[in-house]
Parts: C-alpha cells; structure tokens; sequence
RNA sequence: CGGGGUGUAGCUUAGCCUGGUAGAGCGCCUGGUUUGGGACCAGGAGGUCGUAGGUUCGAAUCCUAUCGCCCCGACCA
C-alpha cells in the first residue's frame, strides 16, 4: 500500500512537443518514463512497476515453459562477435564500447561492444558447457538491457536505443527436438501476452540477418506499427509483408507460347514504368518487364518483375547475401550497356554477361506471357518478349510484395494488410551459430553431431507501450488487471477529515488482503484533479472516499473502464471490494 | 545517410519576417477564499533565448558553423 502525497507520480497536464502518438504521450503524462536522449528513457517508479509485472509473468511463463533464467554480460569482448556468423550486418547496429578514461584515442576497431543481442555469447558457453546428449535439451532465458543503435529511434520506448528484452536460447539434439522447443516457446509467448491482457497475433516472418529455417513474430495490430501484418480472415493465413505470398500466379498456368518476333523499337526518353505505359507507346505495366540491378556481398544480380509490382527487398534474403543493396547507374552500365531505364534480361543483350551473378526472375512475370522490356541500348525497349524464349533467367523466386485484395494463397479470398507492432519474435536458427562456435555434442552412438539452436526474443519495454497503444482512451490509460501499477486506487477526497484517512486505510488494506497492489490518493488537491489523474493513471479500481457520502454511509466503487459509479454502504464495503477484486483477479487468469 | 522542421523558465509556447527593456498560460513558492471532474484573488521566485563565431552603436531576431531534438524517406534482428 502507497501513499499518493509520499509516493512519486509526476504527471502532466499538457503533452510534450516531442510525443507524437498516443501511447508515448501518456507514457509521459502519466508519470511512467522521462526522456534522457534520443531513445533513452529513465522508467519512473510508476513506469517500473509496470515493467516488473510483465517481467514476472514472462519469468513464469518461460519456467513453466522449462526454460532457465540466468544473466549474460552487458559488455561483450568484440571478438565473440567477430567470429560469429553476423558480424559485418550486425556490428551496423552495435554500440562500441571503450575505456573511456583511457589517455590514447579509441583504436581503429572497438575493444567491446554493448549487447544487442546475446547468440554470440551464449554459443560458446554452451559449447564449453554442453558436451553430451545426456544434458540437452536446455533452454536458457534472461531479462536484460539491450542496446541497438536504431538508425531512427522514434515513438517513445516503442523504438528506443536502450530497451528492456526478454531473450531465450533452445539447445536440442535435432531438428524434432528444436520443433518442440520452438512450439513450447511459441505457446509460452501466447500464454504471456494474454496474460498480460495484450491481443497479438502470430504471424510467419522473415529471418532476415538473424538467419535460420523458421520463424514468428508476435504482432500487436497498431496504425502506428513499423511493419505490415497481411491475413486471411478465414484462412488464418498471416504473414509479415517481408515474408508473405499471395496465390495471385495460378497453380495450374501454363506459360504463354511466343506471338511475333522479338522487336527492337525506339523509345526516347522514355525511362520509367509510366511513361512506357503513355502514348504512344501504351503498354500497360503489367506488360511490362521492370529489370532492377542490385549489389549483394561485392556480386552484382538482376530481379525481374512485373512493371506493376513492387520488390520486397526481404526476400533478396533468399538468394543467401547477407548484405545487398541498388547498383548505382556507374555500376549498371559496364554490365548492361545502358543506364536504368532502359534495362532488360533480354538474351545476348548485355554488354558484359560474365560480370552479373545471377538473374532472378519473380514467379509473376510468367502472368506477362508475352511483353515488353528495356533493350540494354538507351532508348530502345523490345516488344513481343517471350519468358521461355527469350529471357536471360537463372532461375524465378517470389520477390514481389503482395498487396492488400490479392488472393490469400491458401483459400484464394482477399487478403488484407494492416499496420502492427512487433512485440516478440521466435527463431529456429538450426545449426548456424553452432557451426561458428563449434558447439557439438556427443550422442549415444559416440558420434558428434551440432547442436539446434532456437532463438526467442520479447520487447518487455515496447510491449509495455504496446498496451498502452492498444488500451487507452480519451482520458488516459485503461491498465489490464494484471500489469496494471496499482489495482485499486484509493480516492481520498478529504484527507485532512480523520475519519476519512481511517476508511482509506482499512479499506486499503481489505483490498490488499484481497491481493491487490493498493494506491491511495491522500493529496491535499481538490477531487477534479484527482479524478482526472485516476483516470489518467488508468489504475482498474477506483474507491472514492468522499465527505458527503461518508455521512450517508456510502463509497464508490468505479472500473475504470466502465462509466458506472456503484454506491457501496460503508458496512459491506470491504467484503465488495475484496468480491471486485477476485472477479478481476479471475478474469484475468488463463488456463 | 537524404529531405523537411525546430531549439525562448520545469512543461506548452508568443516574440523572429521588419534588430532597440524577453511576454503569456500551466506548474512552483507565500497568504487568503474555496473544495465531487484539471478553482479563484493577491503577491513572488524562476530565462547565459541550444552552443560558437560573424554583421551591427545595438542581436532571441540577420549571416555562418556546430550540436540536440522531431517528422518523412532510406535503413533496420
């Protein structure tokens, strides 16, 4: 049981400049976090709170899960790091740390770096640790700080260079064994964010530099999201973007044959999609080939779209780079012959053929049949361009993004696509990390073998903010019962009235004894403000204790997300709470 | 990294274009009146106008540089 008036709750009646969404502003207002930098926030004793609940419920969850909490280093030697798998796409994001009061400048390559994440270090624990079958399967979990230079922190604690997660690591025999840790772990996850009162669904995603076979994440639907969910509502298909396919190429097509003869044609000036697509050229864009050259690990490669399609660099993933990025004009035209515009995978048409490593071509342009592309000469294209016939392919993937209204790729109904936020993500990661590390076991047969790795991440941080972008209203925040600061909270009206204090407490401590965390505003304020910093505060309970009511025998009882006020005699009040506060304390239970 | 914006009291901001004593609201302190949905009156404290240079008799205001922050994009586990 708190004291409002000796507790800390800074709240604040304006908005700062620097909040742009709703849940950053409340985090704000309400007291929880105040804002050190850019992406760095300290978590105020309210905010605290809070993280320490979802912190709890994601221990519990991962140990009923079997998982085993410990603590790895913060500050990791970089050269655990450069003999991982990841380093060059990793170290983009980390942090270098040196000594700081040392006389000398840094050296050229830091001495440590702050983790962003910990596959680096807990491989080769295991590898020196874990030598037989006898001792898998282990999972290991901590909860800890995370540090990741995000190239644009924004949105309060929902993107922030400093961040609170939850990491666990599965270490199996084989891959059956790793399916069930991943499934257990992914059961975990939707236990924890129930149980924290926080709506998310799961979805396929892409693996991107973490690597690996498989992978979900756990999305919170939010116009604010960073990333684009895509679901059949009755298929149950969903995907991340970066990950998802839509069945718009038919099972059964069968490839066009050639109409006419391949035909050079002069097109001046014209050196995009849409202007192709004018008089008196018009050709519409899904008749069109879109040639894109890209760079990846020091090769140069060409995808091949629709003109009407977008690429979803995501996917380049699949073609095993690590690092890709657009060729520049400088780069194409040696390779080609001719500047981006006028680009195309036309057989016998590039300049220097030897110099491109590969030429990926998306399973949609087979809906072309017979089009037009670039000719590989400025300002010429061909038209009567067939796929099989003359088209340069090493070989077609799906690197287009889907759109919203497509059809889903199981059921064929329309897809949908909306904003979510990333709250958790599972991994299976196979044998990658294991390989670098060399971390092996020895089975009962005396043969040794890589140990499957499985790698799961929570944002505790961002998932605090996410409950707060998902309930909230115009007033402040609606806390789920069981993340909530405090449950009950004590609306002393008239602290200075003795008999008043008196009710407070014992009615405070009814409401403890019943098992909830108790707050009592026993402010010298008058009751508008605190009703408008309970309602901002978003405490589930709210006991009002006023002066006219206590020489009617009654106090209130009021839900914060409910608008009825419930009078209560004086006489039965504690025996009401304690009922209000199982009937929350169940529902908020899962089996 | 590219584009745009912004920096004035703890918070929200006016003033800047057109140079001449730095203003308001909230919050804070004192006193009083109030007391069921962000009260009122009176008094008060609090600002190197992000920083550094420059122009000028004189700079919050104009110029240059630099730093921070915010937004869009790129990027991103």
């Amino acid at each position: 049981m708190k004291y409002w008036s000796k507790y800390f709750i800074p709240t604040l009646k304006e908005s700062p400049a620097d909040a742009e969404i709703a849940s950053h502003r409340l985090l704000v207002r309400a007291g929880l976090v105040r804002k050190l930098g850019g992406g760095l926030y300290t978590y105020m004793p309210l905010g605290l709170k809070v993280m320490s609940k979802l912190e709890q419920i994601c221990r519990e969850e991962m140990e009923r899960a079997g998982a085993i909490e410990l603590q790895m280093p913060h500050l990791h030697p970089v050269e655990f790091w450069e003999k991982g798998p990841r380093w060059s796409a990793a170290r983009q994001i980390m942090y270098r740390a040196d000594h700081a009061g040392a006389g000398k400048r840094p050296p050229q390559e830091p001495e440590f770096v702050l983790g962003p994440t910990h596959e680096e270090i807990i491989t080769p624990l295991i590898q020196s640790e874990i030598t037989s079958y006898r001792d898998l399967p282990k999972n290991f979990f901590q909860i800890a700080t995370k540090f990741r230079n995000e190239i644009r922190p924004r949105f309060g604690l929902m993107r922030a260079r400093e961040f609170v997660m939850k990491d666990a690591y599965s270490f199996d025999v084989d891959d059956a064994g790793a399916g069930r840790s991943y499934q257990s772990m992914k059961t975990a996850y939707e236990r924890f964010f129930a149980r924290a009162g926080l709506k998310t669904i799961a979805v396929e995603a892409d693996t991107g530099v973490m690597g690996g076979s498989a992978s979900h994440e756990f999305m919170v639907p939010a116009e604010v999201g960073d990333d684009d969910v895509v679901y059949g509502e009755k298929s149950g298909y969903s995907a991340n973007r970066e990950k998802a396919t839509s069945g718009i190429v038919p099972k059964d097509l069968v490839d066009q044959a050639p109409e006419g003869t391949l035909e050079k044609f002069s097109t001046p000036g014209v050196v995009t999609i849409a202007s192709l697509e004018n008089a008196p050229h018009s050709v519409p864009a899904d008749k069109q080939f879109k040639t894109l050259v890209y760079v990846g690990d020091g090769k140069v490669f060409l995808v091949i779209l629709r003109g009407c399609d977008e690429l979803e660099e995501a996917k380049l993933g699949s073609l095993g780079f690590t690092l890709f990025r657009p060729a520049t004009p400088e780069e194409i035209l040696p390779l080609l012959g001719a500047n981006p515009g006028s680009l195309g995978a036309v057989k016998n048409t590039f300049k220097d053929r030897s110099g491109i490593d590969g030429i990926y071509a998306d399973h949609a342009i087979r809906l072309i049949g017979n089009g037009v592309t670039g000719a590989n000469s400025d300002g010429f294209h061909f038209k009567h361009v067939n796929i099989t016939r003359d088209l340069d392919i090493t070989r077609f993937g799906d690197f287009r993004r889907v759109k919203a209204g497509e059809p889903d790729p199981q059921s064929g109904e329309p897809l949908k696509i909306e904003r979510a936020i990333e709250v958790g993500h599972v991994f299976k990661l196979g044998t990658k990390y294991s390989e670098k590390f060399n971390a092996i076991y020895t089975d009962d047969q005396k043969q040794s073998h890589f140990i499957v790795m499985g790698c799961y991440g929570i944002g505790i941080s961002r998932t605090l903010q996410a409950c707060i972008e998902q309930k909230h209203d115009a007033d402040g925040i609606l806390w789920p019962w069981a993340i909530a600061p405090f449950q009950v909270l004590v609306c002393l009206l008239d602290p200075t009235v003795p008999e008043a204090l008196q009710w407070a407490e014992t009615l405070g401590k009814a409401a403890e004894a019943a098992g909830a965390d108790v707050l009592i505003d026993d402010r010298a304020e008058r009751p508008g403000v605190k009703f408008k910093d309970a309602d901002l505060i978003g405490i589930p309970l709210r006991i009002t204790i006023g002066g006219k009511g206590l020489k009617e025998g009654i106090i209130e009882l009021k839900w914060r997300s409910e608008k009825e006020v419930h009078k209560i005699a004086l006489t039965e009040a504690s025996s009401r709470i304690a009922e209000a506060i199982t009937k929350a304390q169940a529902a908020s239970r899962i089996e």
